[in-house]
DNA sequence: AGTTTCAGCACAACCCTTTGTGCAAAGGTA
DNA sequence: TACCTTTGCACAAAGGGTTGTGCTGAAACT
């Protein structure tokens, strides 16, 4: 005995009106007399009407979805920002729908289609590690549907954006290891294809210069952006005939993998060697000493790229933005000697 | 210049015939000729058309969406398993679409409200910490519409639900801990109103019983499920004349607070007192030592709990079942003499 | 040749809502 | 009284798709 959902022809049928009265009524259209309008609505609260999404999306054609993909939504970083998407989203009526690309270009480009096909009115997405061409955007591009891209970004001349301030993030990290006495920094960093590893190696660059250290090319050694590789990285540090005495890790991953190594290479933080990078006060405070990290504003990133979306819908002439937000630095245990 | 999706329509007029010649030919009916069937589906593959779902979800008086509420999305606990329950709407079809309940009961209750008015088909949820009654689920229980619990459950004689052999767990914890040589095992216990609680607190106090220990009240202690709350409930532990050698929190967070009181205190970790707690695989190995933790499937979790949902959409007059998931404990450094 | 049969397509209704237009009854004005 | 305006509702189309039924012309039958 499935009841199912009321209709305007369900409550026009049990007054005696018209469907098309019944709906006016409901919208105290002045062609409804105050009785009948009176009427019509005390049914419909006391029925607890309410209009069919479907219908109105097929009428207004618009369906209320956002499409996001995301590289994978388990990993604190992205599950944080989908909550602040989300979080405009809810407060305009909008819902969102969420897809993994698992970090891979082919998944990706089925995610994109798949949401076309479900209709969403754009998409709000980070690029999966592995792509570098762009020819399944063309559809959203060309179609005008409204595209923000944020954390790993492209095409930022026809495409709004959000992203951090990932130059000055490394830059701020070298300085504090200057400042606090270190004077062999290294950098663990990652796949030089990706806009932001190339701005995070550029502010490691950017502070050894500014203050004046060698820059050492021994010091800087890339990884695939996995725990394992960016430990193998490490290593590969810790073997030089002077190694380093304080290391900063591109991602959150590689800086934890450079931690591992670390500890199992035996020597002490922060006193041997100091530890830096990217996580969030969790994980920072997690592990002993504390490690010393750049905290990224992962729900007003997401914040941000819901109102970039919103705007270009309701605006899709407007130029491109990219919003750049400033990450922290949360100094701790494992970068003060 | 906005293209807009294709209809049926469009391609009508293209082929100059009607529209229901071009729906049928796409479906192959054995109405239309071979010819014109080859004709109709060569243009809509050129043309990318895909049915619209708004208007399929008109007719069939389905939206192919799935309601998913949890306390919280960002935690990987639940978004692991969401991303579980996603896999398998994906598979089928169906979208999911996320709300935070926030632990607040209300919260909660507007979720459902909002997504029954968004026309899910149903709704998989996990319990607010705040929810005792269940007046919100009357309408979703009375009109046979698809609900799935999970971890925090309730209502099982009416309602499918998935939880995992919680009073197990801590039994086996203590167990291993006894195996290991510990004497002195403790329990941090929780809000005792969770179903989840009571049944880890039993399985703590099983397996003292069943190795033969002193059932001391002492050594079980309760907090609020905070990391503060647990810190402080575990220096009182340790405060104690005679302290345990062995812990084991409640929860993911109780679990963590214990360490950080333990560490705060000096003790050394497993030599002083052991730990073991619940924890997944990359929160477990980022501290040192290791720590012995319940991993819980999670993925699994989110999996069945769609399986549940997708039995009771086909088959609604069905009896509720519950499934029982095992954890597994996995031994690390904190509890290996 | 006249009738039947069937292939092959068009027409129309339905799902639910909005909204422009039509129309009848009531009121007002000359 | 005859005409015009206004009120208050009904009708119909549109949005995109499916599907039962109706219609037309040609082939096959007697």
């Amino acid at each position: 005995m499935k009841k199912k959902h009321l209709s305007l022809k369900d409550l026009a049928s049990e007054l005696k009106v018209s469907i098309s009265t019944v709906s006016r009524a409901l919208k105290n259209h002045p062609d409804i007399s105050p009785e009948m309008t009176k009427k019509v609505q005390a049914l419909a609260r006391k029925r607890n009407y309410t209009p069919n999404p479907l219908a109105m999306g097929l009428l207004r054609q618009q369906t209320k979805m956002i499409g996001v993909i995301v590289p994978d939504m388990v990993t604190q970083f992205f599950s944080s920002i989908i909550s602040g998407i989300e979080h405009v989203a809810k407060q305009r009526g909008y819902y969102i729908i969420i897809s993994s690309s698992y970090d891979s270009f082919q998944k990706e480009r089925e995610c994109v289609e798949n949401l076309l096909q479900t209709r969403v009115e754009g998409i709000i997405m980070s690029l999966s590690s592995e792509t570098k061409n762009f020819p399944h955007l063309r559809p959203l591009i060309d179609r005008e549907l409204p595209l923000v891209l944020f954390d790993r970004v492209a095409l930022t001349d026809k495409v709004s954006s959000v992203v951090v301030n990932d130059r000055e993030s490394t830059r701020k990290i070298a300085l504090h290891f200057y400042n606090q006495g270190y004077r062999r920094i290294a950098f663990i960093s990652g796949a030089s294809h990706l806009q932001m590893v190339k701005e995070r190696a550029n502010g490691y660059w950017e502070a050894i210069r500014e203050v004046g250290l060698p820059e050492k090319k021994e010091y800087f050694v890339e990884c695939n952006m996995t725990q394992q590789s960016a430990a193998q990285a490490m290593m590969k540090l810790l073997r030089l005939p002077e190694p380093p005495d304080a290391v900063c890790g591109v991602s959150h991953t590689a800086t934890f993998g450079a931690l591992k190594a670390i500890r199992n290479g035996g020597l002490t933080i922060p006193n041997e060697i100091a530890v830096a990078g990217f996580a969030d006060q969790f994980h920072a405070e997690l592990v002993t000493p504390n490690l010393t990290s750049i905290h990224h504003p992962t729900f007003e990133i997401g914040r941000e790229a819901a109102r970039l979306f919103f705007e270009r819908l309701e605006n899709p002439s407007e130029m491109p933005v990219q919003v750049v937000l400033n990450t922290q630095l949360v100094p701790r245990g494992s970068s003060l000697k």
